[in-house]
DNA sequence: ATATTTTGGTTTGTTTTACAAACTGGTTTG
DNA sequence: CAAACCAGTTTGTAAAACAAACCAAAATAT
């Protein structure tokens, strides 16, 4: 039986709230904010923080900081890096499941 | 934005181990020995047992038992279910991939 | 003007999970 | 019959997910 190549996939993203953000993000590729997050994947703070930090680590996800009229706003959004995992990601298990009887 | 649907993947599915055991035995529909999934996997004893225990009290995966010439002989197939949550996976997946930026 | 609530997160503690090592019971081999 | 083997299970540990408590800054109310 053949490698199924789900060896090579960032092991960040097996996790489904990871690639929930991650694909949140790529979705939308405007930055995002930590509310809306927070809204649209159901998660409480802390743990949605840890997540996004982990995410962070690895050049998955950015962050940026703006001022908006004197009130900072940090968003969040899925980088290039990010973008190429996830794909790959999706692509991998795709085309393993693909193959199944 | 609207939601991904890869919350209601099966949590279980959402490991690359699992994943892995999965669709192995998804792939060769025959039954599977315990050794074959142990090379094929590079998984230690322990490790592997505990999944296809999870697995099992789920009913994705069910273990027979049969006695070939007076030696026990347990083996382990993908049941309707696994197939079914394997497929619907899949269709989760191919949809985000689908709409992905 | 200051007290109060709300927003946007981080830090900390607990629970769950993956994993490997050690164990067990039955077989085969020396 | 003892030693080595095979097929798994049980047990202990390290890491990870998660929620609660905390904190700072901004908005709102008094």
């Amino acid at each position: 039986m053949k490698s199924s190549g789900l060896l090579d996939v960032h092991p960040l993203l097996f996790d489904r709230v990871r690639l929930a953000i991650m694909t949140h993000l790529s979705f939308v590729s405007d930055p995002v904010e930590f509310s809306t997050l927070l809204d649209g994947l159901k998660l409480t703070k802390g743990n949605l923080s840890t997540h996004i930090k982990k995410l962070e680590d690895q050049s998955l996800v950015r962050t940026e900081k703006k001022f908006i009229s004197r009130k900072s706003r940090t968003t969040y959004l899925c980088t290039i890096k990010g973008k190429k995992e996830i794909r790959h990601y999706l692509t991998t298990i795709e085309s393993v499941l693909k193959n199944l009887s």
